[in-house]
DNA sequence: CTGAAAGCGCTAACAT
DNA sequence: ATGTTAGCGCTTTCAG
């Protein structure tokens, strides 16, 4: 039992040849024999020869893991994006660090460091602030690869897959002054958050287009949790003179939205209009149906490590910025408001 | 640019010390002088030495990383499980690698493989199949951690956290008989897997002790995603005589049935009943609201990385066995059937 | 209290 | 075509 797992040196042994032959065989580089190869072949397989990984990267340098930082794993947006990262670096042989940093710049600086430190080379990360970002600057100096997702920071030039967060939330509130509004809520989370940033920003462009003077009255900010988002939306529209219509910036917030306006006796459309950034599963299942800013998920991550891969192999290109727009999916959440 | 990273040596040099005292420093073991131990620190400071976690793990035989395999990190199950074992595992010092084996017995065999060619030792996994263990049963042999969650499988003894599928199933379709069903559909995916097959055991005696013979007819196969989940009941519920409550075995499950009634122009719960296993964020907004099957999922990957770093830390006990009990919540989605 | 030296498992430049 | 050897960065006996 708990016999040490079998070492190059072992196989060597086995096969009668030198170290540097074994690992040339095994690894197909080099010089050797078709018939000393095959002897070495056979006894690694005899031998149950795996190969440490970890001696490997301490070699030369670089250890065949991705490291990918994340808000929150339990927002479905991340998860399925993390899922995708997963698959395609599965294909490539390498496996998948996923780190979350809770929005905290601290815990996001400490994870890369500590990622670092096990000569990771190759980072997707969705940052959390976009001040304070030495961290991943020293990163691109170092001249590792990294990709940012979903957000970008200031002064940084790297590969970043992003969506069109600004577009998004315009074209949302646009639609619901179209359709009469005017005490347009949004719900959100910290403002340091890049994409919150961005939506907000749509969101208040958006209102001055429409001639309607942004209220800090009609904002709310929370966490992006269900249940920081109830609590958020039940202040929202505590006030004695609340807004008409709703603007989430995220599905979970969306979702905590519809669940307080269940708790306070609010119904959509007819007492208050909603429309949410990112689509959700059941989206389509509420009564009313949900009518959402959608984001191509199934392309962020792709698109991510695809550019994290070709950075991997060497490739030298100047940095890529890819956005993908979102797409206003009009469902029956928002109602027609009676002007005046 | 791009200069290496301070090393051991490079701290030794600086503070004008060997190696070793350089580690004893740094590592607060052995005999150090406070004075040279302070030199040695802010050498270390100032060349901004980090340590080279690769280095140290390939001395001391295992990195400080956990590996988790679970069937998928889309499922909010397991997603919260994965974070609720990445932030204890932070607490550890630990960082968490995530991999998914997608249900797939040859995908879970080679992401543990590739794991422990890392030399990790401490694994959560959540198994695909209980036939053909060999994998797992190598891992117990080689006395390496290793904690089984949400699923275990058969002559392996470990530590493992589960909760109590089987009678969770049964307090569904015992409910849903005494409100007057007797063809009682089940949506459930595919039974290599543990759960699935506990929570069709606990359907089938349910059945049984209520009078009802079970029938094949009755039940639908799926992988767990929404998408499939629509097909399958739609499948289900295209038959001539379909049944008139129908039991889903997890929540990814349960919004594709509720995404599927709605697209057939069924309606919960006057034309057909669900009860679903794992509660999840909307439930308690569709109207109906849809009663549910809970399981405690916060203690889940609280347990499991307890009961891990407890082996980690070398403590040898025999293996624990949690299993956690699960409750019906009753809310809207079964009406009472009138008899015949 | 500190230093010298071996070695974890592997790769690659160099030699044969 | 194969072997020898150095060394990645660290820890840890063993000497002193």
């Amino acid at each position: 039992m708990a016999q040490k797992p079998a070492t190059l040196k072992d196989v060597a042994a086995f096969a009668n040849v030198s170290r540097a032959t074994a690992a040339r065989a095994l690894n197909s580089y080099g010089y050797v024999g078709d018939e000393t190869a095959q002897r070495v072949r056979d006894a690694a397989e005899k031998l149950g020869y795996r190969g440490n990984r970890l001696a490997q990267a301490l070699r030369n340098g670089q250890l065949p893991i991705i490291g990918c930082i994340l808000g929150d794993i339990q927002n479905p947006f991340f998860a399925r994006i993390a899922h995708d990262i997963e698959v395609l670096a599965r294909g490539n042989r390498y496996n998948l660090i996923i780190g979350s940093s809770e929005e905290q710049l601290e815990q996001e600086v400490s994870l890369l460091a500590s990622l670092q430190s096990l000569s990771i080379r190759g980072f997707i990360v969705a940052p959390t602030s976009d001040e304070n970002n030495f961290h991943l600057r020293r990163l691109i100096e170092e001249n590792v690869p990294l990709v940012l997702i979903d957000r970008v920071v200031q002064g940084i030039e790297c590969d970043s897959v992003l969506v069109d967060n600004e577009g998004g939330a315009r074209k949302a509130i646009e639609y619901l002054i179209s359709m009469g509004h005017r005490r347009i809520g949004l719900l959100q989370d910290d403002t340091r958050i890049f994409t919150s940033r961005e939506r907000l920003s749509g969101y208040q462009h958006a209102l001055v287009a429409g001639g309607i003077t942004p209220d800090d009255r009609m904002i709310s900010v929370s966490q992006s949790t269900v249940e920081h988002a109830i609590d958020a939306t039940i202040r929202l529209f505590s006030q004695k003179v609340p807004p008409t219509a709703l603007f989430t910036v995220d599905s979970l917030m969306t979702q905590g939205a519809l669940l307080a306006f269940r708790a306070m006796g609010i119904s959509i459309p007819h007492d208050v209009s909603l429309v949410g950034f990112d689509d959700f599963n059941l989206a389509t299942f509420t009564d009313p149906q949900i009518t959402v800013v959608a984001q191509p998920v199934s392309e962020i991550g792709l698109a991510a490590a695809r550019l994290l891969f070709e950075k991997l192999s060497g490739q030298s290109r100047p940095s890529e910025q890819i956005r993908f727009e979102t797409r206003l999916l009009v469902r029956g959440s928002v109602s027609r408001r009676p002007e005046g």
